[in-house]
DNA sequence: GTGCCTGCTCACGGG
DNA sequence: GAGCAGGCAC
């Protein structure tokens, strides 16, 4: 028996495809990686094709490690000479080589997000750019636009003629790309874009690489960007033998440039494609995958395709909201502890899945009280934090003295007397003669000026050129520098003298960065330094995630695709959390596509069981925030979920009913739930019978029967009425979906006024406010939420607490004196 | 030149 | 709510 006879048609169809273009749709779960290392496999075994002409492309290291290993274990050993490596990586290796024939220097550096900032901001100033009205992050995301869609600095400069407010993003596009250069840095995309710099402008070295790469496959091609697309049509213009997989349901990364048409018009762009459609998927239940079906149906933009399995029904979606997020998050744990010794599952098998990454806190909290081990991946990056980035910052001057960035982030730090005065006039220095500013220190001598600082300066300018001079000899290790910057700065040692918690933790981090280049140097025996900085440039959060670990997986849905867990927890499935405020005040409709793609990825991320869980109000940036269940719940058919009702302990009375959002609330009972009327399909939701119902009884609101295209509102009561309260009732016949969404809970400041919500920690006011302008029933304006009404007023000590509905953006509290609002 | 305080800004996702 | 830049006092 073969490796290829566990195949299905479809798959060996694929593996089997030798040459020509090919691209393999395939569904979430449907064993796309499977299909692509049984291809590489079956192209070195059985077509003699030789490892090295193999180029694999994936998005993540962890899913080239992962697919090198699954080769390895389908052939025996033999793999590592297959290149499987990331865009990135991929590009590096390339520029490694050749970038010297485009200018730079081969010992470049790659700027991360901060270091784009960082220069920036420079350039800001040097521009006399106003950061207020043009923000840094504008400029910067702009521009990255830009080389996404491969527009040079010129190319920018046409287009934006005539356009007084574009030519300032031109004008700071040119600098910033010449300040790169300066520097010898490229930023993230240049990767991209300085290589398809290079193989066009080099005929011989794409040559070179067309015929080393004859076999190319790239995976998760729906999130590829034109440069990305470029640089594969270029490697894979002679050979043509270009399999590309993907799932353009699965699109998920549009802001950062993924070009959804690169997959969809491949066949347009290869005519003789052959295509292979993957639909059989072997995660997760039929449940679960009605259940994302349900949602990516509300989706136009999409290819055909209808993904099914032979796995069992399985068990019905959770969904519950909750009143608060600590509630929510308190549930999701306590869950998780049942669950698992119920099963008997492992910590491992479960993965709690949130849009942002700010919502990770609570979550995180509820964890540690409980003792469970967790592993979060993403949040503040490791490489991000201050003494991690200082001491690369070291390295990164002792490897390529071009760069300023670097260089300055560290001249006085830690601290030893070199202030902006004598920073501003050394920079100025560098600019009048070209310097870097590295070459200007060595030279302060000559800077006016900067007398006293002098001596310092030549302190610190000869460390670093020592250390540059130990890295000469080939048997001192990477290891020893780190240890002797560390040692010659102070730095760990003036940290130990502070003593506090968070010195300690800093200490423990510069550790572990040590720890990371022991690990380099065992790994890549005789690897550079500037092999090591690039690994550490290029590493993704998920790089670190070891699912064989026993530890509860929390990420944001983003990080979380290609992966698959027993048990999924999708927490906050709330309208202005998921989807986002940014979506839902869009007027582009194609971005709330792209977040039911998200939302589809975490779904399909379930095998066994999914929960979904909101909370009626959450702190966000300080502010109380009163959101609906998501629409994308109310996208699952109905009969596939199970609302359980919040089963914490009964806090605001027993058994009366609360609010007129269709969610109210008696008496904590384990009610039943019931949507009112999705049966009838496309035609209406009931905006009632979210109520949970009081103490075990059924008091819940009349399904929507059948036909009549709506539910009564059911607010539980604790006799287990349902009735209309306060005139809500279901929506009508024929109410179109979306508004019913929308509108479904529209009086929330009923909610408020009956929970009295949880009170906002009272801190002193920095201008008195005695009076406003507005009172209830006002419209106001709110700089970033816009146009909204106030639902109710509540004064405090100088100051007055404001409940206003947004047209766009919810519910939301808020303090008057921080909130300026303006009537209208 | 250093250190503290205040006020402002950012509130989506990531290689 | 948090992190950072800028202002101000020492």
């Amino acid at each position: 028996m073969s490796i290829y006879d566990k195949l299905n048609e479809e798959q060996r169809i694929a593996v089997e495809h030798k040459e020509g273009p090919l691209l393999i749709l395939a569904g979430a779960g449907s064993g796309k990686t499977r299909v692509l290392t049984h291809r590489i496999a079956y192209l070195m075994e059985e077509c003699g094709v030789k490892p090295w002409n193999i180029l694999a492309i994936t998005f993540t290291n962890k899913a080239a490690k992962e697919m090198r290993e699954r080769v390895d274990n389908l052939i025996g050993e033999g793999a590592e000479d297959v290149w499987v490596s990331t865009f990135h990586s991929t590009c590096v290796r390339i520029l490694r080589r050749y970038i010297d024939l485009i200018g730079y220097d081969r010992s470049f550096t790659i700027y991360d997000s901060d270091d784009q900032k960082t220069l920036m901001r420079e350039i800001c100033k040097y521009l006399d750019i106003d950061t207020k009205r043009t923000k840094e992050r504008a400029l910067l995301s702009a521009i990255s636009a830009a080389k996404d869609e491969l527009i040079s600095p010129m190319q920018y400069e046409k287009e934006c003629m005539g356009n007084y407010g574009k030519q300032v993003y031109a004008k700071a596009y040119n600098e910033y790309q010449k300040r790169l250069k300066a520097n010898n840095a490229l930023d993230f995309d240049d990767l991209i874009v300085k290589t398809i710099d290079l193989l066009t402008t080099h005929p011989d070295v794409l040559s070179y690489y067309q015929d080393r790469f004859q076999y190319i496959m790239v995976d998760e091609y729906q999130d590829t960007n034109t440069a990305q697309f470029k640089l594969i049509e270029l490697l894979a213009a002679r050979n043509h033998n270009l399999c590309v997989v993907g799932d353009d349901d699965q699109s998920i990364y549009k802001f950062r440039g993924a070009n959804i048409y690169n997959i969809l018009n491949f066949e347009k762009e290869y005519p003789e494609a052959k295509v292979i459609k993957l639909e059989q998927n072997y995660r997760s239940t039929q449940n679960i995958l009605d259940a994302a079906n349900g949602v990516i149906a509300n989706n136009t933009e999409r290819k055909d395709k209808k993904l099914w399995t032979a796995n069992e029904k399985g068990d019905l979606i959770r969904f519950t909201q909750y009143e608060t997020d600590y509630e929510e998050a308190a549930a999701i744990v306590d869950d998780i502890e049942t669950t698992m010794k119920e099963n008997g599952e492992s910590y491992n098998d479960f993965a709690i899945l949130y849009r942002t990454n700010a919502q990770s806190r609570v979550l995180e909290e509820k964890l540690v009280n409980r003792g469970i081990p967790y592993k979060l991946v993403g949040g503040v990056n490791f490489y991000a934090r201050r003494e991690v980035k200082d001491l690369l910052a070291y390295l990164k001057t002792i490897d390529n003295g071009m760069d300023d960035i670097a260089a300055k982030r560290i001249i006085n730090v830690p601290k030893r007397g070199i202030g902006l005065t004598t920073i501003d006039r050394v920079t100025d220095y560098a600019i009048a003669n070209e310097y870097s500013f590295f070459e200007a220190l060595t030279r302060a001598e000559y800077i006016a000026g900067v007398g006293r600082a002098l001596s310092r300066i030549s302190s610190f300018v000869s460390m670093i050129e020592i250390l540059r001079g130990k890295l000469d000899d080939p048997s001192y290790t990477l290891e020893s520098l780190i240890n002797e910057i560390i040692e010659a700065t102070g730095y760990v040692e003036e940290l130990q003298a502070e003593g506090t918690d968070e010195a300690k933790s800093r200490i423990e981090n510069i550790s572990e960065l040590v720890n990371k280049v022991v690990t380099f140097e065992q790994e890549h025996p005789g690897g550079s330094l500037s092999e090591f900085l690039e690994d550490v440039a290029l590493v993704a959060d998920i790089d670190s995630l070891d699912e064989n670990t026993e530890k509860v997986v929390l990420m944001t849905l983003h990080s979380a695709k290609g992966l698959e867990f027993p048990n999924v927890y999708m927490c906050g499935m709330e309208d202005g959390i998921f989807p986002g405020y940014m979506t839902i005040s869009s007027e582009d409709d194609s971005e709330m596509e792209e977040e039911r793609r998200l939302c589809y990825v975490g779904i399909t991320r379930a095998m066994h069981r999914l929960t979904m869980s909101a909370a009626r109000q959450r702190m966000v940036h300080g502010e109380t925030q009163f959101n609906k269940p998501s629409r994308f719940v109310h996208e699952i058919p109905r009969f596939l979920v199970e609302v359980t009702a919040d089963s914490l302990k009964p806090r605001y009375g027993g058994g009366t009913a609360y609010g007129s959002d269709g969610y109210g609330l008696a008496d904590r009972g384990r009610g039943r739930f019931d949507y009112g009327s999705y049966d009838s399909g496309s035609r209406g939701y009931g905006s009632g019978g979210y109520g949970s119902a009081g103490t075990g009884s059924t008091g819940y609101g009349n399904s929507g029967s059948g036909s009549r295209g709506y539910g009564n509102a059911g607010y539980g009561s604790s006799t287990g009425r349902s009735s209309n309260v306060n005139g809500m009732s279901g929506y009508g016949v024929g109410q179109a979906r979306k508004k019913s969404a929308i509108d479904l809970f529209a009086d929330n400041s009923m909610i408020q006024k009956g929970f009295g919500a949880k009170p906002t920690k009272v801190t002193p006011t920095k201008e008195k406010i005695d009076s406003l302008n507005y009172g209830e029933g006002d419209t106001v304006k709110h700089t970033r939420f816009g146009a909204g009404t106030v639902t109710a007023l509540k004064e405090l000590p100088g100051d007055y607490e404001v409940t206003v509905e947004f047209e766009k953006g919810g519910v939301k509290k808020m303090r008057a004196s921080f909130a300026k609002l303006e009537k209208l």
